[in-house]
DNA sequence: GCTCTAACTTGAACATGTTCAAATTAAACG
DNA sequence: CGTTTAATTTGAACATGTTCAAGTTAGAGC
């Protein structure tokens, strides 16, 4: 399943083609009217020679999704690294998801049901994407982080993966949006930071210990199965 | 897109044998690995007979959704003519999706991620199994008008399809939960929904008005879209 | 520079969802 | 019963993701 790395300067040429290619493509005409044939075509490559590099068509776009990733670490790093309010952080960050997922738009429907198929090897909930996963984990985690923020440790330790579960979820309605700017989009993602720091705030009263204890216990779980 | 019912005794006969077989393949061997022509073989007509009935193989899947909600309807059909607190009925419900879903555990992965799809045709939020989703709203529009719960208008009024988003959340933690006996997610639905009653009590205190009309905004924002 | 191995490339072949024009059958009508 | 029309059936043909055995090439070791 996991195919080895190019070990010849034309092999690495060959497999950036093909990925170039297919990013082309897939922003061109979306994820299902690409061909594996148009892709190996575009590429200068044959048909074989692709399933060399990536073992499946939707292993490409699991670089696709890697691509857009790192657009958006870009897109934010000015701002992680500036502010530190963490209303402001969370919702920069998530804006920016949507704004740099804009061009790719058209793609996404396929795309996100690829990554959310939950027997595709894509699946992020296992497979070939949790390594990605783990990495946008890891940036909600330094949102979190680099925040003056302050709350308790169980709340912190499982407060990542919620947040990357909330981007999912956000992406999911972005992809249903076809208001003019993708403003609906927008008003909710500033609806549900405000919430979810709100929330957070609501967290260190005391008398909410024990519904947080089990709020808690029950994310962990959700997300314990991965 | 749509197609017309059969018209003859033959075709009804045609129909039926097709949708029967597709059923028990799906179950046999699960979605991707029932081909169209297994389908066409086991019902005893040919291949391109199975496509004046169903215009795809998704068709198919939509129809064995339709199938497991009859299921569902049946199963909870005494408690809901018996049982009043809501609490309960909620919890019976839910926990019945998953019973009732509970031998087609295998295939159910495949079935999602088809139905969730936002560029297939099958897609609840819009396209063909619209009014499938309607008639599970409905049934939850059930749910909560039979208990002997009372609550506000606004509340009431979205309750039933929030409930249906919920129980597509339930579904999709149920095809990961490989615990055995899916005890996992039925102690997950035991927790959410006495969260969700509890949470539905406190929207009854007039301090939470503010946020509750906030949280009830952006419930109707996002299912608004369909 | 020669040889040899591993990397790379190729295109034909396969499986399967889907389409379609032509053939067949059922039913309605006189 | 014969005719006619609409419904139904058929299987070949097509598109596309994927596999694979065989051919070609690059680079390491001498």
């Amino acid at each position: 399943m996991a195919i080895a790395p190019p070990k010849t300067r034309r092999g690495e040429t060959s497999r950036a083609a093909i990925l170039g290619a297919a990013l082309d493509l897939f922003q061109e005409r979306g994820y299902e009217a690409t061909t594996m044939r148009a892709i190996a075509d575009r590429a200068g490559v044959s048909l074989g020679s692709s399933y060399h590099y990536f073992p499946s068509k939707e292993h490409l776009v699991l670089e696709f999704y890697r691509h857009t990733h790192e657009l958006h670490l870009a897109a934010i790093a000015p701002l992680l690294g500036r502010e530190k309010d963490l209303a402001v952080r969370l919702r920069g960050t998530i804006r920016a998801v949507v704004v740099t997922c804009e061009p790719f738009h058209a793609v996404a429907g396929s795309i996100f049901s690829t990554v959310a198929n939950p027997s595709s090897p894509l699946n992020p909930f296992r497979g070939a994407a949790k390594p990605l996963r783990d990495e946008v984990v890891a940036l909600y985690d330094e949102v979190v982080r680099g925040s003056d923020a302050r709350m308790a440790s169980d709340i912190s330790e499982m407060l990542p993966l919620t947040l990357w579960l909330y981007q999912m979820a956000i992406l999911y309605f972005w992809i249903f949006d076809r208001s003019p700017g993708r403003l609906r989009t927008l008003e909710v993602i500033d609806e549900t930071t405000d919430l979810i720091v709100k929330l957070l705030g609501l967290a260190n009263l005391p008398v909410l210990r024990g519904s947080r204890k089990r709020v808690l216990g029950l994310i962990k779980s959700v997300v314990a199965s991965t």
